[in-house]
DNA sequence: GCTAAGTTTTAGATCAATCCAAAAATGCCA
DNA sequence: TGGCATTTTTGGATTGATCTAAAACTTAGC
């Protein structure tokens, strides 16, 4: 009765092989069997093996979705991202993925590029997949009552390095005004006075954060000049941005960049009004993307250490569907300045500067 | 089959509305709300407004679990890639996610981090999750039965950039052989006759691919000088590869490299020996990574169009799990060489366009 | 008005697991 | 050996959809 579809290569057809049949062929009830697939304490050891054994001997494949119609875990969770190709998120994505391995998760990966409506769409799919809970990094322009529809839905949400709505929620992600102040003490150390920031788009918190921790820094510092640029943030920003700055009268001796992107393309702007990054005009980035340190001048960054952040979010996301009522938390990770030369603060010279080696590889 | 329902915010418990309440609401019976859901065309239009009423009133949400264990469809594929923090990965991702969400369909996502132990595990896994298929960028030293095993659990199979096992198979990628290729008829029209290789590991298909290229050419252009160099394909190993071969005498005029990230490590390490890349020695990479075209000088690449390859696998693997028993497909797409400043076919100048921005004066 | 043919609708079994309460087996001691 | 408490095991109901074959309803033709 088991061997009606054609087995491919030779071996058994394992394709339908179920509790039942286990129960079958080792003698117990179904019941048992689930017991024994569940690991109970209350099964005796001696059928425990046995049931094993049959379980070995069928080639049992545990069928997650039965499962999860009648228990209440799928072990599936919903990760929305807005770039996936931005090397940051993939970083992200990794951290995310080591964490839930370890836990027997497994996750369904979106892309919303930035688009409410795709990201909605989505979540929608993601409830009719039943998953255990949400991993939230939100497209610009979303609802901030989307993080209530979601608890309304019955779906822990973790919301990762932006947030909408107000607290109590569930975030992770690094001290942006943090970062910021270290870049900008750092340069007010080595004796800049004019100090740029460059980029942020929109009013989503991550650039909200940044923004801050600018003008505080400004505050903090007694300093006057106060030059804070919004835009998109690609490296053709960057390089928009720096020559409008450079034009203007004063310049500033130092600029701050809302991504490392937008920092490449500030040093790419300045090298092609002829001036030198590091020497003429500082540049620091955020986020210390591999590329980073590979830049011409290596580029100073504030690391925000995205592998990390997708770990801690991933293991809240496990915390909070243990305990759906627990008291809502915000790990908030601390950045690191990664200083290099394009701040100026090291004189560049050829070989001095490979720091930072890399292990990406592919195809 | 899908309802855009969900009535505004937090109204009733809408978590546990099923088919039965729909019947019961409707006045039909579960079978017909189950034929106007999947939108059959046995169903009165009097009827199938009635129910879709009744469905929008209820907020009820399809439950694909349920539906997934009686029919054959789960609508979700596996994708398994080795490296998601490199940004080529990314793009490829994102492809995928595009094309699979026209479908409806949903994703899980794994890092194998190249090892095939992860890899299983994640494959395993998507069995108990009863997926439609798989897209399998082979971690290095999968086991050519893996393939066969994979087919044998009823499971199809896409395989994306490398492949293993025999042909037939289903395959999406790039033509490496042909972007080798196209890199070294480039570099001997501008006059090269002693290029290297720069790069490639262990023996998997996309390594051979691009070795058998190199050879090839040199042959055809009746070149002697031949140089491969096999390493792991970072950056650092860009760096010691071509100190190495500077070395030597006669010292390579061309080098073509493995990827992009080999690519920026060689320009580094010939601006560390005070040379000048494009001018003292030709650079060409692989795949045209965003920060090719940033590079100083910016980074001659071979384009392998990952978004692009990543639909195309996507599409690929929704035909074969319409039509298991079709003939095998291998889609290969046509690599392109974007011509930039290392390769030094173009003199550098300052305020060159956006695209390809010289910066070569400044080093 | 009665069939025959075609159109809609439905009951009941089924998918593969978990949950629950109760039954069976076992152990312990008088 | 019986009584009682524990430890194991089990049958049957349940989860929320789909499938199948048959029932119920229309319509058309004579």
């Amino acid at each position: 009765m088991r061997q009606d579809a054609s087995p491919r290569q030779g071996q058994r057809d394992t394709a339908s092989v179920t509790l039942q049949d286990i129960a079958a062929h080792a003698g117990v009830s179904r019941s048992t069997v689930s017991l024994v697939l569940r690991e109970s304490p209350l099964v005796a050891e001696r059928t425990r093996s046995k049931v094993q054994r049959s379980i070995k001997t069928l080639g049992y494949v545990y069928n997650r979705g039965a499962a999860a119609l009648r228990g209440s875990r799928t072990s599936t969770l919903g990760v929305v991202v807005y770039d996936i190709a931005n090397p940051f998120f993939g970083a992200m994505v990794a951290g995310i993925d080591a964490a839930l391995n370890r836990e027997g998760y497994v996750s369904f990966l979106a892309n919303s590029e930035d688009s409410p409506a795709r990201q909605q769409r989505f979540l929608e799919r993601m409830r009719e997949h039943r998953v255990d809970g949400i991993l939230l990094c939100p497209a610009e322009g979303t609802d901030p009552a989307l993080i209530d529809t979601l608890s309304c839905w019955g779906m822990p949400c973790i919301q990762v390095l932006r947030h909408v709505g107000e607290p109590p929620f569930d975030y992770a992600g690094t001290d942006f005004h943090q970062g910021v102040c270290q870049a900008m003490d750092h340069l007010v150390a080595l004796g800049h006075r004019r100090i740029a920031f460059l980029g942020g788009h929109y009013e989503h918190s991550a650039t909200r954060e940044r923004w801050q921790g600018y003008r505080e820094s400004l505050e903090r510092h007694g300093l006057t000049y106060q030059r804070l640029l919004r835009s998109t943030v690609t490296r053709r920003d960057g390089v928009a941005m720096i020559q409008q700055l450079m034009a203007e009268s004063p310049a500033p001796s130092a600029v701050v960049c809302h991504n490392d992107l937008v920092a490449f393309g500030a040093m790419l702007g300045l090298k092609r009004l002829g001036l030198v990054p590091g020497t003429d005009c500082a540049v620091i980035g955020t986020d210390d993307v591999e590329e980073a340190s590979l830049g011409d001048p290596a580029l100073t960054s504030v690391a925000t250490h995205p592998h990390a952040i997708g770990e801690e979010a991933a293991r809240l996301a496990l915390r909070r569907i243990a305990n759906p009522e627990g008291a809502r938390e915000q790990v908030v990770l601390a950045p690191r300045l990664k200083v290099r030369d394009s701040c100026g603060a090291t004189r560049p010279e050829p070989g001095a500067t490979w720091t930072e080696p890399s292990t990406g590889e592919h195809a």
